[in-house]
DNA sequence: ATGGCTGATTATATCAGA
């Protein structure tokens, strides 16, 4: 028995300001799965009934006021929900599920590593020393897990662009926060140790310029194409053949009141 | 390579995003 299911992960930037994308996005792609991060608002105050509405009957969620947080939205069942605290903060920024792709049994994570502010010296900049330390912590976590020899799939806004052609002007970003050399080694760090596969390189080679995220800053940011690759899926090398299809969907950036993140969607097929 | 915008908050300025 064959089974597919279409996947997405977005940062959506506040969940309650932009339902009505959401909607939209479901209108067009349908996903089974939608994996959201930026939901900007606590438990209590989580739009249930509206995704629920959209088709979404399982939901598991991990939020906070007014910053970060990570919701799925299932058509399908989901396990248990477990949320990790990484650096022992309490901010809500993981949320690991599973579900079932034909016979198999598949590990979700849906993650939200930290921004890193302005400044990249975490001598004088605790958000970039928050953010180095949280990618030291999630390499040790993957090893632990043993994520490469599971069935797994990580997603979620990583905020690092770790390839040249990730972001619009390597040489520029050298020194902005997202794809200075160290976040890249350390990302670099928890793929290995992980085990990991960059899926959406394997659709568009590295060659090729991919974003997925567009300043809010440049007015003209269509023409002016000043993107990074800030959002990621990967998968354990055991899913490498059951991901069929991948694709960012740039246009929704153009949508009225955008997030400043487009869709990223895969398809898995057993 | 700089300057630019957006969302949430017991808000009307500040912080965070990246």
């Amino acid at each position: 028995m064959s089974d597919a299911c279409l996947l997405t992960t977005w940062n959506i930037n506040s969940v309650r300001l932009r339902l009505p994308l959401v909607a939209r996005f479901v209108r067009e792609r349908n996903p089974d799965i939608l994996c959201l991060q930026e939901t900007k608002c606590r438990d209590s105050e989580f739009p249930f009934s509206g995704l629920r509405e959209l088709g979404y009957e399982h939901i598991e969620i991990h939020g906070q006021k007014g910053y970060h947080g990570v919701a799925v939205a299932s058509r399908r069942p989901l396990g248990p929900a477990h949320r990790r605290d990484f650096c022992g903060k309490g901010d809500s920024r993981h949320i690991g599920v599973s579900f079932s792709l034909g016979a198999r049994t598949i590990d979700l994570h849906n993650m939200y590593v930290p921004a890193g502010g302005y400044e990249p010296d975490r001598a004088i900049n605790p958000k970039f020393g928050h953010k180095l330390d949280f990618l030291d912590e999630m390499a040790a976590w993957c090893k632990a897990a043993d994520t490469g020899a599971r069935d797994c799939i990580l997603v979620g806004d990583l905020n690092v662009a770790p390839l040249e052609t990730d972001v619009w002007n390597h040489k520029a970003m050298l020194t902005v926060v997202s794809h200075t050399p160290i976040e890249v080694e350390k990302m670099n760090r928890v793929i290995r140790q992980g085990g990991w596969i960059d899926v959406m390189r394997k659709f568009v080679p590295p060659e090729k310029r991919l974003f997925s995220w567009w300043s809010y800053r440049s007015p003209d940011w269509l023409t002016a194409d000043k993107g990074r690759r800030l959002d990621h899926v990967w998968t354990s090398q055991s899913l490498a053949d059951a991901v069929a299809a991948m694709d960012v969907l740039k246009e929704a950036r153009g949508w009225e009141r955008p997030s400043d993140h487009a869709p990223v969607t895969v398809l898995l097929k057993a």
